[in-house]
DNA sequence: GAACTTTGACCAGAA
DNA sequence: TTTCTGGTCAAAGTT
Protein backbone atom coordinates (compact mmCIF):
# COMPACT_ATOMS: atom_id res chain seq x y z
CA UNK A 1 0.00 0.00 0.00
CA UNK A 2 0.93 3.34 -0.58
CA UNK A 3 -0.25 6.25 0.63
CA UNK A 4 0.59 10.03 -0.22
CA UNK A 5 -0.37 13.25 0.17
CA UNK A 6 0.17 16.73 -1.01
CA UNK A 7 -2.10 20.22 -0.55
CA UNK A 8 -1.93 23.07 -0.97
CA UNK A 9 -3.57 26.17 0.99
CA UNK A 10 -4.40 29.62 -0.70
CA UNK A 11 -5.90 32.75 0.23
CA UNK A 12 -9.09 33.45 -0.83
CA UNK A 13 -9.25 35.25 -4.47
CA UNK A 14 -10.03 37.97 -2.93
CA UNK A 15 -7.14 38.19 0.00
CA UNK A 16 -4.72 40.86 -0.42
CA UNK A 17 -1.44 39.97 -1.72
CA UNK A 18 0.20 40.53 0.90
CA UNK A 19 -1.47 39.10 3.47
CA UNK A 20 -2.71 35.69 1.91
CA UNK A 21 -0.25 33.10 1.38
CA UNK A 22 -0.38 29.36 0.11
CA UNK A 23 1.75 26.48 0.42
CA UNK A 24 2.05 23.16 -0.11
CA UNK A 25 1.36 20.95 2.74
CA UNK A 26 3.69 17.68 3.11
CA UNK A 27 1.85 14.56 3.75
CA UNK A 28 3.56 14.25 7.19
CA UNK A 29 2.79 10.63 7.01
CA UNK A 30 4.99 9.97 9.51
CA UNK A 31 2.26 11.69 12.01
CA UNK A 32 0.28 8.59 11.33
CA UNK A 33 2.70 6.36 10.50
CA UNK A 34 3.75 3.75 13.44
CA UNK A 35 0.52 5.08 15.39
CA UNK A 36 -2.20 4.62 12.81
CA UNK A 37 0.06 1.02 11.79
CA UNK A 38 -0.16 0.42 15.83
CA UNK A 39 -3.66 0.83 15.91
CA UNK A 40 -4.39 -1.64 13.46
CA UNK A 41 -4.51 0.94 10.38
CA UNK A 42 -7.91 1.91 11.25
CA UNK A 43 -7.67 5.19 12.33
CA UNK A 44 -7.90 8.40 9.89
CA UNK A 45 -7.72 12.02 11.35
CA UNK A 46 -8.26 14.93 9.97
CA UNK A 47 -6.15 18.11 10.89
CA UNK A 48 -8.49 20.64 12.31
CA UNK A 49 -6.05 22.79 13.02
CA UNK A 50 -5.20 26.07 10.90
CA UNK A 51 -2.34 26.07 9.36
CA UNK A 52 -2.20 29.41 10.29
CA UNK A 53 -0.47 29.34 13.53
CA UNK A 54 3.27 28.98 12.95
CA UNK A 55 5.16 27.82 15.71
CA UNK A 56 7.73 30.51 14.73
CA UNK A 57 7.19 34.11 13.43
CA UNK A 58 7.84 34.52 9.70
CA UNK A 59 11.55 34.98 9.17
CA UNK A 60 13.38 38.53 10.30
CA UNK A 61 14.87 38.81 7.32
CA UNK A 62 12.97 40.47 4.41
CA UNK A 63 12.07 38.18 1.99
CA UNK A 64 9.02 37.29 -0.22
CA UNK A 65 8.65 34.02 2.06
CA UNK A 66 5.93 35.79 3.89
CA UNK A 67 4.98 39.22 2.48
CA UNK A 68 2.79 41.29 5.41
CA UNK A 69 1.78 44.58 4.38
CA UNK A 70 3.48 47.14 6.38
CA UNK A 71 0.91 49.00 9.94
CA UNK A 72 0.04 44.88 9.47
CA UNK A 73 0.69 43.39 12.82
CA UNK A 74 1.85 39.57 12.24
CA UNK A 75 0.27 38.25 15.48
CA UNK A 76 -2.97 39.79 14.63
CA UNK A 77 -2.45 38.19 11.50
CA UNK A 78 -1.79 34.83 12.83
CA UNK A 79 -5.03 35.78 14.55
CA UNK A 80 -7.02 37.14 11.67
CA UNK A 81 -10.71 35.10 11.26
CA UNK A 82 -9.65 35.29 7.45
CA UNK A 83 -6.46 32.66 7.97
CA UNK A 84 -8.71 30.13 9.81
CA UNK A 85 -11.64 30.81 7.23
CA UNK A 86 -12.86 28.06 5.19
CA UNK A 87 -11.85 29.75 2.30
CA UNK A 88 -8.39 28.75 3.27
CA UNK A 89 -8.64 25.60 4.97
CA UNK A 90 -10.30 22.74 3.85
CA UNK A 91 -13.47 21.47 5.69
CA UNK A 92 -12.91 19.03 8.59
CA UNK A 93 -15.80 16.82 6.64
CA UNK A 94 -15.46 17.07 2.92
CA UNK A 95 -11.60 18.45 2.45
CA UNK A 96 -12.21 20.59 0.31
CA UNK A 97 -11.76 24.25 0.41
CA UNK A 98 -14.81 26.45 0.16
CA UNK A 99 -13.72 27.12 -3.61
CA UNK A 100 -13.55 23.54 -3.86
CA UNK A 101 -10.05 23.46 -4.38
CA UNK A 102 -9.60 19.77 -3.35
CA UNK A 103 -13.53 18.87 -4.73
CA UNK A 104 -11.63 16.62 -7.25
CA UNK A 105 -9.58 14.46 -4.59
CA UNK A 106 -11.05 11.87 -3.02
CA UNK A 107 -10.37 10.56 0.69
CA UNK A 108 -8.17 8.68 1.73
CA UNK A 109 -10.38 5.45 2.96
CA UNK A 110 -11.67 5.93 -0.17
CA UNK A 111 -8.61 5.98 -2.13
CA UNK A 112 -7.18 3.41 -0.29
CA UNK A 113 -10.29 1.42 -1.55
CA UNK A 114 -9.70 2.60 -4.85
CA UNK A 115 -6.80 1.18 -5.32
CA UNK A 116 -7.40 -1.70 -4.00
CA UNK A 117 -9.99 -1.99 -6.34
CA UNK A 118 -7.76 -1.70 -9.19
CA UNK A 119 -8.50 2.02 -9.47
CA UNK A 120 -4.94 2.89 -8.91
CA UNK A 121 -2.87 0.64 -11.54
CA UNK A 122 -0.29 -0.43 -9.25
CA UNK A 123 -2.60 0.06 -6.07
CA UNK A 124 0.91 1.62 -4.60
CA UNK A 125 0.83 5.50 -4.86
CA UNK A 126 -1.84 7.85 -4.15
CA UNK A 127 -1.53 11.51 -4.19
CA UNK A 128 -4.14 13.15 -1.10
CA UNK A 129 -3.63 16.99 -1.72
CA UNK A 130 -5.81 17.08 1.34
CA UNK A 131 -4.42 17.06 4.70
CA UNK A 132 -6.34 14.48 6.43
CA UNK A 133 -4.59 11.20 8.12
CA UNK A 134 -4.35 8.19 6.34
CA UNK A 135 -4.34 5.08 7.91
CA UNK A 136 -0.82 3.74 7.85
CA UNK A 137 0.07 0.90 6.32
CA UNK A 138 0.25 -2.29 7.74
CA UNK A 139 2.83 -4.05 6.43
CA UNK A 140 6.46 -4.59 5.61
CA UNK A 141 5.56 -4.13 2.01
CA UNK A 142 7.61 -1.14 0.42
CA UNK A 143 5.69 2.37 1.02
CA UNK A 144 5.56 4.81 -1.22
CA UNK A 145 4.72 8.02 -0.12
CA UNK A 146 3.95 11.27 -1.95
CA UNK A 147 4.23 14.70 -1.30
CA UNK A 148 4.27 16.99 -3.65
CA UNK A 149 4.70 20.58 -3.06
CA UNK A 150 3.30 23.37 -5.27
CA UNK A 151 4.25 26.74 -5.41
CA UNK A 152 1.23 27.82 -5.88
CA UNK A 153 -1.44 26.00 -4.33
CA UNK A 154 -3.37 23.30 -6.61
CA UNK A 155 -5.82 24.88 -8.35
CA UNK A 156 -8.57 22.57 -9.70
CA UNK A 157 -7.65 22.37 -13.09
CA UNK A 158 -4.33 21.74 -12.85
CA UNK A 159 -2.82 18.75 -14.33
CA UNK A 160 -2.45 15.76 -12.39
CA UNK A 161 1.11 14.40 -14.07
CA UNK A 162 1.62 10.79 -13.51
CA UNK A 163 4.92 9.82 -13.99
CA UNK A 164 6.24 7.11 -15.49
CA UNK A 165 6.21 4.83 -13.10
CA UNK A 166 2.56 5.68 -12.67
CA UNK A 167 2.88 7.82 -9.74
CA UNK A 168 0.50 10.60 -9.89
CA UNK A 169 1.37 14.21 -8.53
CA UNK A 170 0.50 17.60 -8.70
CA UNK A 171 3.33 19.21 -9.63
CA UNK A 172 4.43 22.50 -8.89
CA UNK A 173 3.65 25.19 -11.17
CA UNK A 174 6.06 27.35 -12.56
CA UNK A 175 4.63 30.23 -13.00
CA UNK A 176 4.01 32.42 -9.92
CA UNK A 177 0.92 34.09 -8.34
CA UNK A 178 0.75 37.17 -6.86
CA UNK A 179 -0.71 35.87 -3.82
CA UNK A 180 1.49 33.27 -3.53
CA UNK A 181 3.77 33.53 -0.66
CA UNK A 182 7.66 32.88 -2.21
CA UNK A 183 9.82 30.55 -0.49
CA UNK A 184 13.19 31.86 -0.11
CA UNK A 185 16.08 30.45 -2.80
CA UNK A 186 17.50 28.19 -0.13
CA UNK A 187 14.79 27.70 1.84
CA UNK A 188 13.41 24.55 1.25
CA UNK A 189 9.69 23.59 1.46
CA UNK A 190 9.85 22.53 4.92
CA UNK A 191 10.33 26.32 6.46
CA UNK A 192 7.40 27.69 4.42
CA UNK A 193 5.33 24.41 4.74
CA UNK A 194 5.51 23.99 8.85
CA UNK A 195 5.53 27.66 9.33
CA UNK A 196 2.12 27.72 7.58
CA UNK A 197 0.94 24.52 7.79
CA UNK A 198 2.95 22.50 10.67
CA UNK A 199 -0.45 21.26 11.80
CA UNK A 200 -1.53 20.02 8.69
CA UNK A 201 -1.32 16.14 8.66
CA UNK A 202 -1.48 13.75 6.54
CA UNK A 203 -1.27 10.52 6.71
CA UNK A 204 0.90 7.86 5.33
CA UNK A 205 3.12 5.57 6.39
CA UNK A 206 6.50 7.32 6.58
CA UNK A 207 7.46 10.49 7.60
CA UNK A 208 6.76 12.77 4.51
CA UNK A 209 7.47 15.27 6.18
CA UNK A 210 10.73 15.46 6.27
CA UNK A 211 11.25 17.81 4.07
CA UNK A 212 8.81 20.12 5.23
CA UNK A 213 9.37 20.14 8.48
CA UNK A 214 9.68 23.28 10.29
CA UNK A 215 13.04 24.91 9.94
CA UNK A 216 11.73 28.32 10.31
CA UNK A 217 14.15 30.34 10.24
CA UNK A 218 14.94 31.02 13.81
CA UNK A 219 15.05 34.62 15.35
CA UNK A 220 18.55 33.97 16.26
CA UNK A 221 19.34 33.10 12.75
CA UNK A 222 18.69 30.44 11.95
CA UNK A 223 21.27 28.40 9.14
CA UNK A 224 20.37 28.06 6.18
CA UNK A 225 22.67 26.20 4.88
CA UNK A 226 22.11 23.69 8.30
CA UNK A 227 18.35 23.84 6.94
CA UNK A 228 19.69 22.48 3.60
CA UNK A 229 21.77 20.35 4.50
CA UNK A 230 19.69 18.07 6.94
CA UNK A 231 17.55 16.72 4.76
CA UNK A 232 15.08 15.10 7.16
CA UNK A 233 12.86 16.67 9.16
CA UNK A 234 10.31 14.19 10.14
CA UNK A 235 12.13 12.79 13.03
CA UNK A 236 14.26 10.78 11.23
CA UNK A 237 17.52 10.73 10.10
CA UNK A 238 18.29 10.11 6.15
CA UNK A 239 21.59 10.43 4.28
CA UNK A 240 21.82 11.70 0.42
CA UNK A 241 23.29 8.65 -1.35
CA UNK A 242 22.72 10.67 -5.22
CA UNK A 243 21.55 12.74 -7.08
CA UNK A 244 19.72 12.57 -10.59
CA UNK A 245 18.53 15.20 -12.80
CA UNK A 246 15.95 13.21 -14.26
CA UNK A 247 14.40 13.22 -17.46
CA UNK A 248 12.02 15.13 -18.32
CA UNK A 249 12.15 17.16 -15.13
CA UNK A 250 14.20 20.49 -14.67
CA UNK A 251 14.35 19.42 -11.24
CA UNK A 252 17.59 17.27 -9.98
CA UNK A 253 15.80 14.07 -7.68
CA UNK A 254 17.70 13.81 -4.77
CA UNK A 255 18.10 10.26 -2.74
CA UNK A 256 17.89 9.33 0.19
CA UNK A 257 18.25 6.85 3.01
CA UNK A 258 17.34 6.76 6.05
CA UNK A 259 20.41 6.40 8.62
CA UNK A 260 19.11 4.27 10.70
CA UNK A 261 20.88 1.06 11.20
CA UNK A 262 19.24 -1.66 8.86
CA UNK A 263 16.45 0.25 7.86
CA UNK A 264 15.10 -0.26 4.19
CA UNK A 265 13.24 3.40 4.12
CA UNK A 266 14.70 5.47 1.00
CA UNK A 267 13.28 8.64 -0.42
CA UNK A 268 13.10 10.58 -3.40
CA UNK A 269 12.78 13.98 -3.06
CA UNK A 270 12.81 16.53 -6.10
CA UNK A 271 13.62 19.92 -6.12
CA UNK A 272 13.01 23.07 -8.57
CA UNK A 273 15.45 24.92 -9.47
CA UNK A 274 15.23 27.29 -6.95
CA UNK A 275 15.42 24.75 -4.02
CA UNK A 276 11.84 24.27 -3.21
CA UNK A 277 10.44 21.11 -2.70
CA UNK A 278 8.22 19.45 -6.09
CA UNK A 279 8.02 16.03 -5.03
CA UNK A 280 8.25 13.69 -1.93
CA UNK A 281 8.22 10.08 -2.69
CA UNK A 282 9.15 7.88 0.09
CA UNK A 283 9.71 3.97 -0.14
CA UNK A 284 9.77 1.35 2.08
CA UNK A 285 8.76 1.64 5.76
CA UNK A 286 10.95 2.33 9.15
CA UNK A 287 11.28 -0.51 11.01
CA UNK A 288 12.41 1.44 13.79
CA UNK A 289 11.00 3.92 15.94
CA UNK A 290 12.17 7.75 15.32
CA UNK A 291 15.28 8.44 17.12
CA UNK A 292 14.87 9.80 20.63
CA UNK A 293 16.89 12.36 22.22
CA UNK A 294 17.66 14.01 19.08
CA UNK A 295 16.61 17.66 18.07
CA UNK A 296 14.92 16.19 15.32
CA UNK A 297 11.82 14.74 17.73
CA UNK A 298 11.87 18.27 19.55
CA UNK A 299 9.21 19.12 21.05
CA UNK A 300 7.73 21.73 18.49
CA UNK A 301 4.50 19.48 17.71
CA UNK A 302 4.18 19.09 21.32
CA UNK A 303 4.41 22.77 21.85
CA UNK A 304 1.69 22.51 18.39
CA UNK A 305 -0.35 20.39 20.44
CA UNK A 306 -0.16 22.18 23.61
CA UNK A 307 -0.98 25.45 21.84
CA UNK A 308 -3.88 23.63 20.61
CA UNK A 309 -5.08 22.66 23.89
CA UNK A 310 -3.56 19.25 23.71
CA UNK A 311 -0.73 18.03 25.23
CA UNK A 312 2.35 16.14 24.25
CA UNK A 313 1.86 12.75 25.32
CA UNK A 314 -1.28 10.40 24.66
CA UNK A 315 -3.82 11.26 22.14
CA UNK A 316 -4.13 14.73 21.05
CA UNK A 317 -6.59 16.62 18.86
CA UNK A 318 -6.72 19.21 16.84
CA UNK A 319 -10.10 21.00 17.32
CA UNK A 320 -11.49 17.44 19.24
CA UNK A 321 -9.88 15.74 16.56
CA UNK A 322 -7.21 13.16 17.70
CA UNK A 323 -3.91 13.70 16.12
CA UNK A 324 -0.86 12.02 16.15
CA UNK A 325 1.66 12.13 18.61
CA UNK A 326 4.52 13.85 18.23
CA UNK A 327 5.94 10.42 19.88
CA UNK A 328 4.32 8.28 16.90
CA UNK A 329 4.91 10.64 14.53
CA UNK A 330 6.96 12.06 12.25
CA UNK A 331 5.03 15.20 11.76
CA UNK A 332 7.13 17.81 9.71
CA UNK A 333 7.29 20.16 12.66
CA UNK A 334 9.19 18.21 15.32
CA UNK A 335 12.58 17.32 13.37
CA UNK A 336 15.71 18.42 13.34
CA UNK A 337 15.52 21.94 11.45
CA UNK A 338 12.46 23.10 12.80
CA UNK A 339 13.89 22.03 16.48
CA UNK A 340 17.19 22.08 15.74
CA UNK A 341 18.66 24.97 13.79
CA UNK A 342 15.37 25.96 12.51
CA UNK A 343 12.23 26.43 15.14
CA UNK A 344 13.65 26.98 18.56
CA UNK A 345 10.51 28.77 18.90
CA UNK A 346 9.17 25.54 18.76
CA UNK A 347 9.51 25.69 22.24
CA UNK A 348 10.41 22.98 25.17
CA UNK A 349 7.02 21.55 25.96
CA UNK A 350 8.65 17.87 25.25
CA UNK A 351 11.98 18.95 25.79
CA UNK A 352 15.23 20.43 26.74
CA UNK A 353 16.14 22.83 24.08
CA UNK A 354 15.09 25.90 22.60
CA UNK A 355 15.43 27.98 26.01
CA UNK A 356 16.80 31.15 23.96
CA UNK A 357 14.06 31.59 22.05
CA UNK A 358 11.51 31.20 24.86
CA UNK A 359 10.09 34.76 24.30
CA UNK A 360 8.99 33.97 20.77
CA UNK A 361 7.08 30.34 22.16
CA UNK A 362 5.70 32.61 24.55
CA UNK A 363 4.65 35.24 21.89
CA UNK A 364 3.30 32.54 19.68
C1' DG B 1 37.44 11.69 12.99
C1' DA B 2 32.63 11.01 12.23
C1' DA B 3 28.82 12.17 9.63
C1' DC B 4 27.17 14.09 5.73
C1' DT B 5 26.95 15.94 0.85
C1' DT B 6 28.47 15.95 -3.81
C1' DT B 7 29.05 13.85 -8.07
C1' DG B 8 30.70 10.82 -11.65
C1' DA B 9 30.44 6.02 -12.61
C1' DC B 10 28.19 1.78 -12.57
C1' DC B 11 24.27 -1.44 -12.78
C1' DA B 12 19.86 -3.28 -13.94
C1' DG B 13 15.44 -3.02 -15.99
C1' DA B 14 12.61 -1.37 -19.73
C1' DA B 15 11.82 0.05 -24.45
C1' DT C 1 21.15 -6.62 -28.72
C1' DT C 2 21.44 -1.90 -28.07
C1' DT C 3 20.12 2.21 -25.99
C1' DC C 4 18.02 4.81 -22.49
C1' DT C 5 16.88 5.86 -17.90
C1' DG C 6 16.37 5.59 -12.93
C1' DG C 7 18.55 4.09 -8.94
C1' DT C 8 22.67 3.15 -6.38
C1' DC C 9 27.59 3.06 -5.27
C1' DA C 10 31.61 5.02 -3.62
C1' DA C 11 35.43 8.21 -3.57
C1' DA C 12 36.33 12.84 -2.55
C1' DG C 13 35.17 16.94 -0.37
C1' DT C 14 32.77 19.47 3.37
C1' DT C 15 31.05 20.45 7.94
Amino acid sequence: MTTSSSGSIEAPANSRPGSSFSFASTSFTDMMGSSAAAAGGASRYKAMTPPSLPLSPPPVSPSSFFNIPGGLNPADFLDSPALLSSSMFPSPTTNAFASQQFSWLTPPQQQQGAAEQGGDKDGQRQTYPDFSFQTAPTTEEAVRTTTTFQQPPIQPGAPLVRSASGEDAYRGQQQQQPWSYQQQPGMDAGSSQAAYGGQFQAAGSSDAATEMAPHVPASGGYSQQQSQRRSSDDGYNWRKYGQKQVKGSENPRSYYKCTFPSCPTKKKVERSLDGQITEIVYKGTHNHAKPQNTRRNSSAAAQLLQLQGGDASGEHSFGGTPVATPENSSASFGDDEAAGGGSPRAGNAGGDEFDEDEPDSKRW
